[in-house]
DNA sequence: CCTACCGATCGGTAGG
DNA sequence: CCTACCGATCGGTAGG
């Protein structure tokens, strides 16, 4: 039980620091918020991190690619079912919208601090994002062959689409009270329509 | 002569600097850009930048309050305007998609760095935007009032369409191309056609 | 506009 | 997990 323990609080410390770490990036910027902030908040000296963690910039990469995994992941999910092109667009959207919700700042970080990885991870981060974005626009030129969506261009709705939700920074305070469930209806319902065909 | 020359240079140097901190900050971030790097591009040395600006977060107050000021005098000059509501907001959005095009380095800086501001404008600026946003959305309001526009929440739709335009980063890259000039025509019509009535 | 330099702070390491 | 530090770099100033 000594052993189990101390494993446990091992890895619980490392996930209190990524926590941290994605809170603090997301309020200052990575560049801005330094390691002794990180280790103040979780409560130890700055040089302790480092038994956690190999470096600020891996931080950086799993806040990132923890996110990136998830979309490939959804994206993958999403391609296998069977649903319309509507509903699957619906559905990454919805997607989206609760990672805004529930984990907001990874979200945040992921989508505005990437820039700040390093070689390999910055193009492995690049090429991610490009194919996210490609694969998502397949769906909806699918949906336009098969006449269910309005015809426009493809890669200008997804860009709409994901600058227009990424970009709330107030998700997270709205939450959880009926403002943020009526904002995540009224978002999915001007984005749909954008798709729709009157 | 040599008195309007010597102004003259002083005015231009100054402006190089602002200029030249703009991309450094939009390729960057405002804290990852040192002020060697600036005085590098200029081509001097970082002690001389001090002759023609104060501090490094002044560069950021000007970058930020100019594209704030132009918005102010954009939005003043739609409100007096006898414009229909679609009329002003599609006059809006394509007045942001041409700061995109034309202003990039300062409009991405303005909107994505302004955090890094110290008061008293830090909060100067979020009352300006704050600002701003509600008055875009009393344009829209307005609209469905007069049954002019969809019932939609003005709110959302203002968000959507400020950061659908503020997101793309490839404005700069893909303009003064057919494929700039197409995305502007498809990015218009998507979110107008999210206001219209059906 | 430059040289020379300052105090502060940074990410990270050694050693226990 | 801490103390004690390191070299590097930062924004900015003094003085010419």
């Amino acid at each position: 039980m000594g052993r189990i323990k101390t494993t446990n609080n091992q890895i619980s410390r490392r996930e209190i620091i990524i926590e941290k770490a994605a809170t603090l990036f997301k309020e200052k910027g990575f560049k801005a918020a330094s390691m002794r902030e990180i280790a103040d908040v979780v409560g130890v000296e700055a040089a302790s991190l480092y038994n956690h963690i190999k470096s600020k910039n891996e931080l950086l990469n799993i806040i990132c690619f923890d996110v990136a995994n998830r979309y490939t992941h959804k994206m993958e999910e999403v391609e296998a079912s069977k649903l319309t092109t509507l509903a699957k667009v619906e559905s990454l959207l919805r997607f989206h919208i609760d990672g805004m919700v529930n984990h907001f700042e990874e979200v945040y970080v992921s989508d505005r601090e990437w820039k700040h990885l390093d070689n390999p991870y910055l193009s492995n981060m690049q090429n991610q994002r490009r194919t996210y974005r490609k694969r998502f626009a397949a769906i909806i030129e699918e949906g336009i062959k098969k006449k269910e969506v309005k015809k426009i261009d493809a890669a200008t709705a997804v860009l709409i689409m994901l600058h227009a939700i990424g970009g709330i920074e107030s998700w997270h305070r709205s939450t959880r009270k009926i403002i943020g469930k009526e904002l995540e209806e009224n978002m999915v319902t001007f984005l749909i329509d954008g798709l729709r065909k009157i």
